[in-house]
DNA sequence: TTGAAAGCGCTACCAG
DNA sequence: CTGGTAGCGCTTTCAA
């Protein structure tokens, strides 16, 4: 029996007679056989698998991207591969070097420490890239964003209503500079309302504990704020705790709010008031640009970005201040 | 300039003129020039890669192991690859012929679902395998255990002593059946306290809402325990939620214990008494023995079982009950 | 110190 | 319908 033969009733390729099936399906049973990925590879040309890089699998909104995006990828008959660079801009570089090494089909990348430098190499590689949040340009490149503006302007004018007068944000280390997308949409809103509010910056390490101590930076202030706006509901499960702790009351002392809506703001004490950011959507999205209509399809550039725009869920978290009786 | 020594300057092997090492970096610079890993592998041999296989990484537990092994694996010049199953026995089989297919250096398993077929698929591969808490018997595997037993019998005794008589434990569905080692130390425990004490047991998802429901089962009962044991500290912050909703005050009305003592259990509210397993060393042991003292090595049995005892940590989650007064 | 050449295990194409 | 065979891009002898 020929290898061309066992390779065809592998990949269901070409005509076999049963009869020669099913003795090539039992010898494989028998001995135990595992084909070769990395010969398949090289031979074929794809590798049938999705390279994610990602910034902080530690944070429930990236793990779901990419749960919903291994369960699509499945589906259509493909592999994800994960790596993580913790934020790090060299493991960033690393991480991609990796994944063009293996071959991906396409690369999707969750990963906000992303520089041109980073964006030119993926160009380079030609393959299909889908960037999620960071707006990057290039032929084989497809940008996913998220309208943070307006869902941060929905959150602050729900703020505003309510009497708050004076805020806080608080990010992640990354985005420092004007670059980050959520920080400028919270410096505009804020704008708009001139000088009737105040507001103040906070950044931290994107975790549970990078919330916890931002809080603590903004109490320690002169005056602190009447409302936390956080990045991600992450960092504001870490704010919540702080406040907590010093004995304070949210909302009725200070109002707090997420970005994401992952399962978590609602198990935190109080469920957190957040901006909810459709991650399965978006896994499917991901997959469908990079698998099924690669990037090189589309012509428009208008078809290279895909806005998604979010949606506001109220709850505990937010609301007047009162004060303690 | 021949593929022979560009092989041999990338891999650092064996002599090349300084001359010639830096025309041939030069080169790769120039022509963006990424090594096929696919081929490279094949040739080798040696794919330098570690599969991690998990349940569920949603459960923090399981993600603090896959970044310890990661970060473990990159200090000895290895990559990681995940698969996770969702506890899911066929995709667990799927995910161990992936592994083998890619000729993975070895296997860390984290993952209940472990049936005996799984065990003697891997026995049958020859490559090192260290499967965590699940016991296993096979040449080249090795298992880590973590003593439930001990740790579970300090958090009852705890709750015994002040005044806890009737308990509940809070499992996930893969603990069905007495096969499970946290579930037998639960009754066991509660075997030596006789019919001074009652006890029923739960089985829920293993994530928030899974926690949550249970909770809720348990409430629905005619006797609700006084004191719940859950199997991780994930489901006992779901219970935390229930409890919370339903006026329930904790520890006063109802005493709560996780496990695992992730991040997760230091801010939820309140605080939960857990019992601490080192993941970082759990990595570091894996990939010790994946890698560098590949479990072929181990002559003696008793070196293909590493039992980890972890230690009770106290926070408010537990106490005394009291009335409302 | 370098080059030539034989595979690694597969897929894909061409004959038969 | 099946077999032969030429690579895929590397590593690794063996010679030079």
């Amino acid at each position: 029996m020929s290898t061309a033969t066992v390779s065809r009733v592998l990949n269901d390729t070409g005509q076999v007679r049963d009869e020669t099936r099913d003795a090539v399906l039992r010898a494989i049973a028998r001995l135990h056989y595992t084909p070769n990925l990395h010969a398949r590879t090289l031979a074929g040309g794809d590798s049938r698998t999705i390279g994610m890089i990602v910034s902080n699998l530690e944070n429930p909104f990236f793990l779901d991207i990419y749960r919903s995006l291994e369960s699509e990828a499945h589906r259509v008959g493909h592999e994800v591969l994960v790596a993580s660079t913790g934020y790090d801009p060299d493991r960033l570089t690393a991480a991609i070097r990796l994944m063009l090494g293996r071959r991906v089909t396409g690369i999707a990348a969750v990963a906000s420490e992303m520089t041109q430098g980073h964006v030119n190499e993926l160009n380079r590689s030609g393959i299909p890239v889908v960037i999620y949040d960071v707006a990057a340009t290039g032929r084989n490149i497809v940008n996913v964003l998220v309208d943070y503006a307006s869902g941060m302007r929905e959150m602050i004018e729900l703020l505003y209503t309510t009497g708050h007068r004076h805020f806080a944000f608080v990010g992640h280390h990354t985005m420092l500079g004007p670059l980050s997308a959520r920080l400028v949409a919270f410096n505009e809103s804020m704008q708009q309302y001139g000088r009737r509010v105040k507001h103040q910056v906070v950044n931290e390490t994107d975790a549970l504990d990078g919330g916890y101590r931002a809080a603590h930076l903004l109490l320690a202030g002169e005056t602190p704020p009447t409302a936390i706006l956080c990045v991600n509901d992450l960092m504001a499960s870490g704010v919540l705790r702080a406040l907590r702790e010093r004995g304070i009351r949210v909302p009725d002392d200070i109002s707090v709010t997420g970005f994401d809506n992952v399962t978590l703001a609602e198990y935190v004490t109080p469920a957190l008031t957040t901006v909810d950011v459709p991650r399965l959507a978006i896994g499917q999205l991901v997959v469908d640009r990079l698998v099924l209509q690669p990037v090189a399809t589309q012509r428009k550039a208008r078809d290279r970005e895909l806005v998604i725009t979010p949606r506001m869920i109220v709850r505990g978290s937010t609301g007047p201040m009162r004060k303690r009786r």
